[in-house]
DNA sequence: TTTGATATGTCAATCGTTTAACATATTTTC
DNA sequence: GAAAATATGTTAAACGATTGACATATCAAA
């Protein structure tokens, strides 16, 4: 492996030279420029960037911390963020923490150990004080953390309000809403939250079912819909917190015989591919997922500048209709 | 940032003793281990990986190089290799190629720059020479170079032989296979090899289109589905090279009052959630995603040992019957 | 008592790059 | 012809951990 020193030599010049030349620094004439450029490409020289994170204080890279990948949402997410932390130099050091706490806690000592320009937590699940050591900007999506950096939401109570008024209106008068994990607090409850008000409001019964951490591992949440709409045989519209669980409630409803949106309406969240691709095809909450990624990216580049960011960015959801509901 | 100089100094020893308790080497007391250990504690110390990236002569990171995050073979294939990844204490560095060019042979250079222990490279598009220069193990999934190291497959002709001799056997007479594709060439061409030699066997006529290397990245099949459909509207048996496909195939085939399986046989490729998750459910060939993934970073690790590996491995796939054909 | 195992200290080099201080040219400009 | 700008060389420290050579000390067993 070509090494400055290697490229000094073979360009006839100093290390003090060829460095001025990579990093533009001072004096250069245009003759070492193409004598150091030649060299390079000759020796195939790349320079290690391994040195250059130790010479410095951090590294250009971010550390990137999600609960699962097979999951289309973060699937989503992960490739927006990738995209904009590209655009600003960054790296991406993955870490799927598969909603398992000490992974999780792992990957975020990695991550400093690392020396990660920055960290982006998705949803995540470990608890406040593992953050409060940690010196790099951590930016949290759909979680908020005292001790966090800054966070980025979209507005779920929004997003909760938007579902309830659409199965109100499509004449639905007993709603059944499958929501978060109950174990956890996170942002995502204002979902439930939104649609219980509007329910109240105008006078609609509905029952709320809680989804468990092993079920957003492995995705299936088949049984717990089935048992949900065995217990409440009346529902005749479903809100469930993402496009995942709509597509399975889809295929729950055909086996038990329920005319989707005939007998019932439904409403995923998310809106991602999947939710076009189903049949038929899902209404669904849109979250803006680019901007999100791209704030996200933005704010953590901001904050490792030592830029004071805002603590909390809330971005507007919207429905889209389609033929569920 | 605590360094070992200031747990040496916190515990009362020196930098040599602390490295050796951290490294489990030489002679160490209980005593000493103790020391050292509530120091780490107290001042919250993680071994900075840059430095031993550096002092090493390389990483314990991955580079990890797929076209697309949001297409769920990817997402699966990601997922799964992290997976194995971080069970043999390797990092991931994520690197969305994008089907760009351009942007793979960058993330190749930064791969090398930053040192990674090796290259996993799904379905890459570059050019074979870029890899001449490359020191460092590069393991090919779905993709076969000359000069990689190893790589990693599944059995694509059986995959197209299973599919042509499931279609023919349900009936169909008039087939239609979506492929790869057509400007770069792919072990996944193989499929249409086994589709062909067993359509050629039985006599049954089929024809062919090709996609564009846009579509891999955005995902819209619709209009080439259905202009494919129109041009060959005797057609009664599609096999298509992903479950994105046929899912996309049968949203065309709805809009066109085509029935499935009635009219139409779809078969599709990889099963990935998605073909549990259409209406009707995809038939489709499944890809031994995990165990590839599990290959394809052990062979990696074994590689960067010096090890001599199989140049390449081909994996058996076969059918999940569902409900589309 | 001697030997050897155990335990730690000291010191310095190494990994590859950056950067600053300082010296020394050559060329340009007034 | 002097001052300023341009260009490069020399040297060494720094980043943080690893590692090896070597010294020294304690304690056990032979």
């Amino acid at each position: 492996m070509a090494t400055l020193k290697d490229v000094a030599k073979e360009a006839g010049l100093t290390v003090g030279t060829v460095s001025r030349v990579l990093n533009n620094r001072g004096y250069i004439s245009d003759d070492a420029r193409e004598k150091v450029n030649g060299a390079m490409k000759k020796l195939n020289y790349h320079p290690n960037e391994v040195a250059r994170s130790l010479q410095g204080k951090s590294t250009n890279t971010i550390g990137l911390i999600v609960p699962h990948i097979r999951h289309p949402y973060f699937a989503e997410m992960i490739s927006n963020i990738e995209n904009q932390a590209y655009k600003k130099g960054y790296r991406i050091l993955l870490c799927n923490a598969q909603s398992i706490e000490e992974k999780e806690r792992e990957y975020i000592d990695i991550c400093t150990g690392n020396r990660v320009a920055g960290i982006i937590l998705c949803s995540g699940t470990v608890s406040v004080e593992v953050f409060d050591g940690i010196r790099v900007p951590v930016i949290t999506m759909e979680r908020f953390l005292d001790n966090g950096t800054a966070a980025v939401e979209c507005d779920n109570r929004q997003g909760g309000t938007l579902a309830a008024e659409r199965l109100i209106s499509c004449g639905c008068r007993h709603l059944l809403h499958v929501g978060n994990i109950s174990s956890i607090s996170m942002p995502a409850d204002q979902r439930t939250e939104g649609f219980r008000q509007v329910c109240e409001k105008m006078g609609v019964a509905f029952h709320e079912v809680f989804t468990e951490k092993s079920q957003y591992h492995n995705m299936k949440y088949d049984a717990l819909i089935e048992k949900a709409l065995q217990e409440h045989p009346e529902t005749d519209g479903l809100f469930v917190n993402s496009d995942v669980i709509a597509a399975q409630a889809l295929q729950v409803c055909r086996r038990m015989g329920i005319s989707v949106p005939g007998q019932m309406k439904v409403i995923g969240f998310d809106d991602v591919n999947i939710a076009a691709l189903t049949t038929p095809q899902l209404t669904t909450i849109h979250q803006p997922v680019r901007e999100m990624a791209e704030i996200a990216v933005n704010l953590l580049h901001d904050a490792a500048s030592g830029k004071i960011v805002p603590k909390r960015t809330v971005l507007p959801v919207y429905l889209v209709e389609r033929e569920t509901a």
